[in-house]
DNA sequence: GTCTATACTACGATAGAC
DNA sequence: GTCTATCGTAGTATAGAC
């Protein structure tokens, strides 16, 4: 399976040095196969690229996207009932964040972020899309005195939260004073972030 | 002013490609320079990088630092005054996540977070700390019923928000479906992160 | 399918002229 | 203080053996 192993490589290290930084040279090696497999597996270093960000945005739907459907469903019963939904989205992107296997699909996502490319497509059109859009339908019950567009902004500001997590880990560990995060760490972030969410979709509209 | 040319394409070339990506070569080229005005300069390339870090942390710092004495202050008086000032230095640090000049910064500042070196001390120690602890300071007249990592996580949390601004550029723009985010959609963003951030911080005690 | 060998370009650093 | 010239290394891609 050297593509695999390859496509594994190739997220790890596009993730920790960008696409420039990287080097088929080091991907192939580590991998443990011949530089040239690159070119006959996936065409070149972009291809590789392409492919990476497509298996990033597959591993994460995998985790996020089934239970995708069932929050919503069940979200229609009552207000209540959605803000719980909610909740449990922010929660499980929060975990996602969280885990150390996260690490390098991160790295890999935001820098797609600051410059996206063609991979971000793939990224967002394969998971984040699917989040957003449910988020988005539970907020029409959580907040129907909202505009559409201002339930975009909260939307996208609560997931802000989750992504501190990852996106801004080593000031996450400066402020208390920790190397990692760890397990009692990561309950009390994930706890807070739920008394802030549910403050938020719980109060009374203004 | 050789050396402050080379600064201002360091910053802009080491965000965009990363430390390995970016290439000494082109930086002196796009600054008008030889290469070899690095070496004198900064004595080589991590030279380089670890000026451009002080130099952001500068700039961020010349925004911010001056105003959250007198927020301090200011805040002091009661608890409505430091949710107000910590209101005020959400939205200041929202505001320089808009700004268009952050986003070489923010690219900077976003890689090394992912991966921190030596130039990650320099952010934090430079700026980053210094917002945080006048945050934290303010935060015990808000909520004197949390203990300290309480207080910690909610400031944290409340920081991912504005810095999903920038961390999360790519995505919130396509939230809106809009190519960048123009003057109406920074106010209609900065309006809910007021009132997501006063309603954490407003509630009554759990 | 996977390898070795190689062609060609670009990298960072430095020596030395001015 | 800034330049040109050059050294040694490492980059991607490709041709061709097996």
């Amino acid at each position: 399976m050297v593509s695999k192993a390859l496509l594994q490589t190739a997220i790890e290290q596009f993730g920790r040095l960008g696409f420039e930084g990287a080097s088929t040279r080091d991907i192939s090696r580590i991998s443990g196969t011949a530089m040239s497999s690159i070119t006959y597996h996936f065409g070149g270093k972009e291809g590789l690229y392409l492919a990476a960000a497509d298996h990033i945005a597959e591993s994460i739907a995998a985790l996020l996207v089934p239970m995708l459907d069932g929050l919503r469903a069940s979200g229609a019963a009552s207000r209540d009932a959605a803000v719980e939904a909610l909740l449990a989205i922010l929660d499980s992107l929060a975990q996602v964040m969280l885990r150390p296997e996260s690490e390098h699909w991160a790295r890999f996502i935001i820098r797609e972020q600051q410059a996206p490319t063609e991979a971000f497509d793939r990224l967002y059109n394969g998971v984040m899309s699917k989040v957003l859009e449910a988020m988005l339908d539970l907020m029409t019950h959580v907040r129907p005195d909202y505009d559409d567009r201002h339930r975009r902004a909260a939307a996208t500001l609560l997931v802000g939260q989750a992504m501190m997590l990852r996106a801004g880990r080593a000031a996450v560990c400066r402020v208390f004073r920790a190397e990692t995060i760890d397990e009692p760490l990561a309950q009390l972030l994930r706890a807070q972030l739920r008394t802030h969410a549910l403050c938020i979709l719980s109060e009374k509209s203004a």
